[in-house]
DNA sequence: ACCTTTATAAACCATTTGGTTAAACTATTT
DNA sequence: AAATAGTTTAACCAAATGGTTTATAAAGGT
């Protein structure tokens, strides 16, 4: 970290204040004062907070989306997939837990921010997902299911819970190290709901 | 509308505006200018800027919570409860489709907040739900289940769709039409794979 | 050594922003 | 109708904020 350079420390500090405050509620003295290096070398290296901030946002993207990407695309069958994903996915965003709420809460902010990732590479693709269960159904390994409905049960199983800790722990009156055990069986019982639902029952 | 009070006028302006652009991104200028208002009635009514923005707050929790709470609490078996929420609650936030995300977003931008929220009455009450869960786990109603991890996976499968949204789309890469379709068909969707898991198999 | 480019910092600036004031206008009370 | 209390507006203000400028080093090339 001490060696590190100008841009990347600015890149990082810029990271920490924007997750926590949000794009409008970022301070460009703020991120200065957390990278510890003067206001205008931000301007320098990032022309502006919208630049700086887009950055930041595509770096946060590019970590989190190939995640999702890499596990929905490998070629193996579709239980052993969402296993993967969801263990995967829970060990992830344990280490780097503000991500998702981030991305959510500017792309709600911004609505057109969705369209410029979409052309980006590593934008997660559905639609070999989607043939897959297609596939699948048709070879009479899973339930005759929407891929699009499985798909959307994956990804709010696995990430609301991350998305709306404060609230859960709220309704739940349970502490943060309970949550988190929570967090760690939830592991299995994703699987398990969603297995046990596209199963073909004997 | 037209006879609408003036405070009752200005509420309402910080609402769109609020939930447009969030406590950070908006101004108070916007409000007074949505209102057709004078600035300074802002003030005059609701002193600053993050009363106004508690005033707001407290209306859209206020609007949701109960219907959270009523539908957890109604003294029903927990099949039909869990089909009762799912469809209640997709058609209050197809009206309301802003509320969940206004009120994730401002719950993790201050951690505080939950504690405020809580003691306020219509704060949902979890105990009774956790109490009927373990009541028709012992009956043999139901599979052994944490009402913690049923309670997630309810509000998961039917929140998370309506945050991310805007990903959701841009992951499937259906339009706003199809989207609201999908949403639809979640109702059974999630009322099928809920019960499909607590149920016991013969 | 000399010059050019890159980096860093301090002071500065124009604009925006939340908030205030003082005056005017409109009920309401007496 | 006079006095009082409540409501609304335009003008104003101080602080904050994103961004710039100017000066000064440090590094790299010749």
């Amino acid at each position: 970290m001490k060696d590190e350079k100008t841009e990347d420390q600015i890149l990082d500090a810029a990271e920490k204040v924007f997750q926590r405050k949000g794009m409008d509620g970022a301070r460009m003295q703020e991120i200065a004062n957390e990278a510890g290096i003067n206001k205008a070398m931000l301007h320098y290296y990032y022309r502006s907070k919208r630049f700086l901030f887009e950055a930041v946002f595509s770096k946060a993207f590019s970590i989190i989306a190939p995640e999702i990407n890499r596990v929905i695309n490998e070629d193996i069958p579709l239980f052993e997939k969402i296993r993967k994903f969801t263990h995967r996915y829970i060990d992830f965003i344990q280490k780097h837990p503000y991500i998702p709420n981030f991305i959510i809460q500017e792309l709600n902010r911004d609505t057109d921010f969705i369209n410029a990732l979409q052309s980006k590479k590593g934008f997660p693709d559905f639609r070999n997902f989607q043939a897959q269960v297609e596939q699948e159904v048709r070879d009479g390994k899973i339930r005759a299911i929407k891929a699009e409905q499985l798909f959307i049960h994956l990804l709010s199983l696995n990430i609301f819970p991350f998305l709306a800790a404060p609230l859960l722990k709220g309704f739940l009156k349970i502490d943060d190290k309970t949550y988190k055990d929570l967090m760690e069986d939830r592991k299995e019982e994703i699987v398990n709901i969603i297995i046990n639902y596209i199963q073909i029952k004997e």
